[in-house]
DNA sequence: GTAAAATAATGTTATAAAACATAAATTTAT
DNA sequence: ATAAATTTATGTTTTATAACATTATTTTAC
């Protein structure tokens, strides 16, 4: 009898502890119009321009969200969504249009829910205002800070804050230790912003210097605190 | 007979449309319960590590929100806030201590309210729920474009940005044209991310080459197209 | 009003990171 | 399986900007 590795897909209300606060109905009503979709590798999700449409909830993947870089410049990827993550929302309630893509880096599945839907929900919802609200705040916390990152951090605390950052955030595997995120090291300079040739040369000497493990896009953390300093200092 | 100059002082919800929603009820209790405080030059209203206790809304003057350097490294000039501006609300519907400082830049008044009479009010008020969300929904584009821009212009363009920007937001002179909002060059160059000598350096190349004219700390902008075109492509 | 402090103006040097170049390794397509 | 394309690895050069240094100007304090 083969054992059922496949998880049971979960509806769109168990996915994320946004949709915590919604009352039954509500969350029939978000079951029922919302969307499942798939994207295959590279696909795009939305990009710069479009009008919202859709929040969207990952159910399974890796999906990056990425600025695209001003006259010539490389694009910068602000942040990467795992299964889970809610996204896609801001451009609406800011009520502008998207100004950055999203798209998956590998095999990805995700429920996508129309702004609509959340509009009539949101409105007689306070709960539901208040916890997006909670997670707007937030992220313009983290943003700010990124922003303190790039610009005031060396290369190499640049890329050890993204290894961290990697690591704490996306896990490892539990037999190896190599952490699940592979990316490949134009992203990682893209998410560090620098050179591919920089992020490249800076992982080298992270390796040299016994800070990780790396074969091919696998990376591993041999000395997080040491990584945790260069990160802080440099 | 001596004219009245100075204007009279308007209560808290008519500084800013972020209290439209609320119902007269609603507007006697925050009326009742903010503080009137008088700032002076350089004094700070709230800093790093605080715990958020009041929403400040700017009555007059203008106020520097700023985030510490890394370790030795120089501060860096996040916002100005001006009269009728709301800040000092993020860190708390985020839930955290506050990650930035904020000075009064001259002699400046400010309504406080205490968060939790924001938060009696918006529990109940979904409008101002969505309008706050709203602001922060917008907030965090600015934060992201602002990190491209600090990140990706070179020193040249991030200054005519700071100075395209200050002259929108400020407002000019109606009789001179130099712009309101007379910073030092060391927070001209906190704002564009730069040392003090190349902000310095860069508004004797702008004031050569006749794109802005330089009086002290006063600025006028006389070529506003051509500051524009170099803040978007350098 | 004068001294002291802070800010502004420039010139010079040092340096981190980008740009460029080439080759090796790996992945993808046929 | 083989070729083509992509990604990775290093070495070298160039460049933008920080760091440093000095002087002039302006503001503040007494």
């Amino acid at each position: 009898m083969a054992t059922r590795e496949q998880k049971e897909l979960q509806p769109i209300d168990k996915m994320s502890p946004i949709w915590d606060s919604l009352a039954q109905g509500e969350r029939e009503y978000l079951r029922e119009h919302t969307l499942f979709q798939t994207f295959r590798k590279g696909e795009m999700i939305y990009c710069c321009g479009d009008k919202p449409k859709y929040l969207v909830c990952l159910v399974s993947g890796m999906v990056k969200i990425y600025k695209d870089g001003f006259s010539g410049n490389r694009p910068q990827i602000v942040r990467i969504a795992k299964p889970g993550d809610v996204f896609a929302y801001r451009a609406f309630f800011a009520k502008e249009l998207y100004c950055n893509n999203a798209t998956a880096l590998e095999s990805t599945t995700a429920y996508l829910v129309p702004v609509e839907v959340i509009w009539q929900i949101i409105q007689s919802n306070n709960k539901l205002a208040m916890v997006f609200l909670h997670f707007t705040a937030q992220r313009i916390g983290v943003s700010d800070n990124r922003t303190m990152s790039l610009t005031q951090k060396n290369v190499r605390g640049r890329l050890a804050e993204v290894l961290v950052h990697i690591n704490e955030n996306f896990g490892i595997d539990a037999d190896t230790g190599f952490m699940h995120c592979k990316l490949s090291r134009e992203d990682l300079a893209s998410l560090a912003n620098m050179t591919t040739s920089n992020a490249i040369r800076t992982l080298s000497t992270f390796s040299d210097d016994g800070l990780i493990e790396v074969s091919r896009r696998a990376i591993k953390i041999l000395d997080e605190e040491k990584l945790r300093r260069v990160s802080r200092v440099e």
